[in-house]
DNA sequence: TGTATTTTGTGAATCACTTCACAAAAGAAT
DNA sequence: ATTCTTTTGTGAAGTGATTCACAAAATACA
């Protein structure tokens, strides 16, 4: 699978490949059969030139003179991001936001299939909530690894997630990510995200009261 | 309120104030009086050079030899970050995700108020939702300059987001977080956030999928 | 009081990311 | 066929963010 001389891709271009894979589904839609680094830019507000470098890093797929095909481009990205696979995925906590997430039907649409519910709250254990039944959260490191789970969403207390956490690391899930609003340790070979929605409005709330300073020296 | 020189701040700093603002919570509530540079970054897994330039931004409450007491930090960044102030916050689309997040206990204590909802639901329209009325989105414009919203969490279908932004920009509000899987377009004095999980999830897939190459040249 | 230790605050150096700019390749037009 | 136009792919330049490294300031302790 290694490509060329293979440099270092930095999480901005990973998260701009996400971006333009949903550009590319939409064009797709649109009937496209070619799109230029000039107009994908344009739609996703950002410059030609980063387009080609974040393409280029996993080859060359584009035509001189007419772009690149909206098609193949759309497969490729696809699988470098790892979306042809499917992944199972686990819950922990099935409060407000997990719940909310079992029903989000762009997880299904990727690939992430929830295959496993798990919480601590007694009269929540053993019913079935969307077709899925919640386990005790006391048996997750045997069911984890029984599922062959590959990637578990964490939303439980902010008081309860280290050790949660920590449980899931040693069944051998290598990929978590965090809702609750702690920052979590875990081992180098697990990819650890943090997904704070406090952290976020903040920005927002930072913004707002900041408008005029921001810039200048 | 401007401070001296005044550099461009960026926002992987204003990302960390708040990463730092939660570990002061923690300090404070294990009864730490000071805290160093060096044992912030070992806690939050960053360099103690970067915290000590992030926090140099707003002036210098350090002490030499025995580092930042954790009560006047701690107020200092909530203040930058806007903390201090109550924001009125609106919801449009009441689906799975808003209506989570409505519930999100960790708004309210940072001071982000959901004063209104809004949907095109009929079925939902008027209805009571956690102690709040859904409101046609018909009346968004009026409403959100009646109640003095200044920030809009969008939680509508894609194809349906434009739109919304759209009438929210022309109601005057300059700060909106973002959830539908979609770029939208925003004037330059909006700020504009994206929340996109699927995105999130799968730069997990590209990292499961992609273990190996990620370095060298 | 003086010396050793800690830790800040910050220019300078380094590292990382983005944008520029242009040769090369392909298509379109005449 | 030849010329013009478009657009890629990519080194080089430029910009921005992080880390280094050290003087200065404060404490701790003898």
């Amino acid at each position: 699978m290694a490509k060329k001389s293979m440099r270092k891709i930095s999480n901005s271009t990973i998260h701009r490949l996400s971006i333009y894979y949903r550009a590319l589904l939409g064009l797709e839609r649109e009937g496209y059969e070619t799109i230029s680094s000039k107009e994908l830019a344009r739609r996703e507000k950002l410059t030609p030139a980063q387009v080609r470098k974040d393409l280029s890093f996993f080859g060359s797929f584009g035509t001189r003179g007419l772009g690149y095909p909206v098609k193949e481009l759309k497969a490729r990205i696809g699988e470098i991001l790892g979306l042809n696979k499917l992944w199972n995925v686990a819950m922990v906590g099935v409060g407000n936001i997990g719940s909310a997430l079992v029903s989000y039907k762009e997880f299904a649409k990727q690939g992430f299939i929830v295959k496993l519910l798990f919480d601590n709250d007694q009269r929540k254990i053993g019913s079935n909530h969307k077709g899925i039944i919640i386990n005790d959260i006391a048996s997750i490191k045997q069911m984890l690894q029984e599922q062959e789970i590959q990637i578990v969403i964490v939303t439980v207390p902010a008081a309860a997630a280290q050790k949660v956490c920590d449980e899931v690391v040693e069944a051998g899930v290598k990929a978590i990510m965090n809702f609750a609003p702690v920052s979590l340790k875990v081992p180098d070979d697990v990819v650890l995200l943090n997904e704070n929605m406090s952290i976020e409005l903040e920005h927002l709330s930072f913004s707002l009261t900041n408008r005029n300073m921001v810039l200048s020296d």
